[in-house]
DNA sequence: GTCTCGTTGCTGTA
DNA sequence: TACAGCAACGAGAC
């Protein structure tokens, strides 16, 4: 029997024990995995059941509005990312009922829903996609003790990444590999790469009755109690059918795809971007990363040359697993404190630093205008990421990478917990890559790639008429040119200041009611970043990085103090510098 | 202990 | 566009 059809009555009035009694139930409970291709958790619900409730839970934590946070959206996602993530459940409830199923919607504590729905469907079967963070290892644990305990069947199979972690960690003598080499040899072909994926499904067995659980259809923003809220245009659309319609896309031009190389691509491209943007898609598991794979396998078999990894598209993948495999394998890894692979660093907390740096407004336009295009649209170019992750930790504002990997976290559609975290211990040197005297510049980085300053004018249109010359540095444009482009640096864009000096000679006070002064001089601050660096990994050498909290403050302190016996130095720097 | 190598730096020079 | 020089780290292999 099809219930689809009176599933859009209210609940209760479903109520028909013996139906889900009388036959062999299964939960398909999507998490990520919001797709119908290679979804082994979904083929194998089906298998063998009369009914199977295809059921996604809303966290009211994750998706419900919080007005104290600092941009639109929930406790712990952006706007963006609710939006991306509501659009591809509609494309898997539109894609479900065309199979002759639906998605259902339930609200709540996930585990707490989870159960309740064990306990009223008298489901044989529960199946869900194994998942790797913490979160979903310490919610299926609970799930998976009451599946247990009420003789219920739970698969939870890996389908999220192309290796299971766990597997990799234990080829590799039972640690994970801490380099990217390192991890190809344990990794070795994927066992199903050369068998066809199942990528399609002709139909699925109907819902049963959902008893008295009360369930809803995919709500939408303003359903969330978010309002009328006006939506920025971004160019990325949830769902499995558009992921595989980028895929196609992508994978079309042959050439492209073989020649992709990562490291020479344009961080500038906002038109076309350089890159696929499948990573929201993969986040969410409205793609398939192994499907993505094969595909990828596929163009190689039928071109003379490629690329190979780590450049590759397919290295990019292999990226993907190297991260969760480091992530699942290190406790406490999106901490520095109590993580063992993580250089201990006394980095500064200054939280008038750390807004300025998340709204914008540094001074410098490259590093404000990827923040803008981070803010507008939840992604940007993996060198952009870089230039901005780079220039808040170890390049110029020597600030916690956890502070900036938080901002991140909240704001990108394709925030992924391995993935972003691993990043950013890379990023501010603490882990993986160590050579902290390589400092992407926010002025001559950007310029290297679009000297006419495109990228800036479209996500900066404060200084759409600023000549090129000047766009990347504003602060050197003559006031005439200011003017002519109608915009005064300090009073319509930030300059970049030398902060510390300042603090010395007017004030900590002053410094934060000038809501337009901003950050720092590269240069300096870039040396100074530097040499606090070294002195912590000498300090991390010497006590093989066990180092105490006591540890870390005699270092700030000391730091602190070498700082201040160079004032002289920095106002001759001032004097000499651009800004009058 | 020594050596090689590492997805993605910058500047100056030819 | 390509390369040297800059300053220089750690994982992993041997």
């Amino acid at each position: 029997m099809q219930l689809s059809l009176s599933l859009s009555k209210p609940a209760q009035h479903l109520k028909n024990p013996l139906m889900a009694a009388s036959g062999s139930g299964s939960i398909m409970w999507f998490r990520k995995g919001l797709r119908i291709h290679d979804n082994p958790a979904l083929e194998y619900a089906s298998k063998g059941s009369d009914f199977v409730y295809p059921v996604f839970v809303i966290d009211p934590h994750y998706m419900e509005p919080d007005p104290k946070a600092f941009s639109p959206g929930s406790r712990l996602a952006g706007l963006n990312r609710i939006r991306f993530l509501l659009e591809s459940l509609v494309d898997l409830d539109t894609s479900l009922k065309k199979l002759g199923s639906r998605l259902l919607i339930l609200k709540g504590e996930p585990g707490q829903v989870l159960i309740r729905c064990l306990k009223e469907w008298g489901v044989k079967k529960l199946c869900f996609e194994y998942d790797t963070d913490p979160y979903y290892q310490a919610l299926d644990i609970r799930v998976k003790e009451y599946a247990s305990a009420a003789g219920i069947e739970v698969f939870s199979p890996v389908s999220h990444t192309l290796f299971n972690p766990a597997d990799i960690i234990q080829r590799n003598g039972g640690k994970p590999p801490l380099t990217y080499q390192s991890f190809l040899k344990p990794a070795g072909q994927p066992s199903w790469a050369s068998s066809p994926l199942l990528t399609s499904i002709s139909s699925l067995p109907p819902v049963g009755d959902v008893g008295s659980c009360e369930i809803s259809e995919v709500p939408s923003i303003k359903d969330l109690g978010y309002g009328d809220i006006e939506q920025e245009w971004i160019p990325f659309r949830g769902g499995e059918s558009e992921a595989l319609k980028r895929l196609k896309e992508s994978i079309s031009d042959k050439e492209w795809v073989a020649n992709f190389e990562k490291p020479k691509g344009n961080p500038s491209a906002f038109v076309k971007p350089a890159t696929t943007v499948l990573s929201p898609y993969l986040k969410f598991g409205c793609l398939s990363s192994r499907y993505f794979y094969q595909c990828l396998q596929d163009v190689y078999k039928n071109v003379q040359k490629h690329t190979s990894p780590p450049v590759s598209l397919a290295g990019q993948l292999l990226w993907r697993d190297f991260f969760y495999t480091v992530a699942f394998g290190t406790p406490n890894f999106d901490r520095m404190e109590g993580n063992k692979l993580c250089k201990q660093i006394p980095w500064n907390d200054d939280d008038e630093l750390l807004a300025a740096w998340r709204e914008a407004r540094t001074g410098y336009p490259w590093i404000d205008a990827i923040m803008v295009q981070l803010r507008k649209w939840g992604w940007m170019h993996h060198l952009a990421r870089h230039s901005v992750a780079c220039f808040l930790t170890r390049g110029d504002l020597f600030l916690h990478w956890e502070r900036g990997r938080d901002v991140f976290e909240r704001l990108l559609i394709d925030s992924d917990w391995a993935i972003n975290n691993g990043n950013w211990l890379w990023l501010s040197c603490s882990s993986f890559f160590y050579q902290y005297n390589r400092i992407y510049s926010p002025i001559s980085f950007g310029k290297k790639y679009d000297p006419n300053g495109d990228y800036i004018r479209h996500f900066l249109p404060v200084l759409k008429d600023m000549p090129k010359e000047y766009i990347y540095e504003p602060w050197t444009a003559p006031p005439g040119i200011q003017r002519k482009a109608k915009c005064i640096i300090g009073r319509d864009y930030p300059k970049p200041v030398d902060l510390p000096c300042i603090c010395m000679q007017l004030g900590v006070i002053l410094i934060f009611t000038l809501m337009l002064v901003s950050v720092v001089y590269h240069d300096s601050a870039s040396k100074e970043c530097k040499r606090k660096l070294a002195e912590a990994y000498a300090l991390n050498q010497k006590l093989n990085g066990q180092l105490s909290q006591e540890d870390l403050d005699n270092l700030r302190r000391k730091l602190e103090q070498d700082e201040d016996l160079e004032p002289k130095i920095r106002r001759q720097r001032q004097k000499v510098g651009h800004l009058t």
